[in-house]
DNA sequence: GCAATGACTGGTA
DNA sequence: TTACCAGCCATTG
């Protein structure tokens, strides 16, 4: 339907909350690959929107591209990424990037 | 319309 | 391995 855009989130924001969700479980994605897979290149503006709006979102399984979760909620996303069978590193303060990584299927 | 902000990234040391 | 730098872009005041 032509419903108008929420008063909420922008469209960017949006799309980028719209990728998180269909991420699977076990997997994960790099900002700049959540910018990417949107046809976008900032990995900035994806962080700004998780800031903003990211609790509405499995927000766990975006990390950084080394594959090291975001810094205030570390501890607690690491947790979850385990939780849900997220191949972590060997130091286990990391995700295996290697295998980790959604390929987009 | 401009300047500041932020959960980024890749390269260099 | 960690630490720092400059570039990057959407959102906000």
């Amino acid at each position: 339907m032509g419903k108008l855009p929420p008063a909420g989130p922008s469209l960017y924001a949006e799309r980028v909350l719209a990728v998180v969700e269909l991420i699977p479980a076990g997997k994960v994605l790099a900002y700049g690959d959540v910018a990417e897979y949107l046809g976008e290149s900032s990995a900035r503006a994806v962080g700004r929107v998780m800031f903003a709006y990211g609790a509405a979102v499995p927000w766990h399984r975006v990390v950084m591209a080394s594959g090291r979760p975001a810094p205030p909620k570390a501890v607690e996303q690491l947790r979850r990424l385990a939780l849900d069978g997220t191949p972590l590193r060997r130091s286990g303060a990391a995700v295996d990037m290697a295998r980790a990584r959604w390929d987009g299927r």
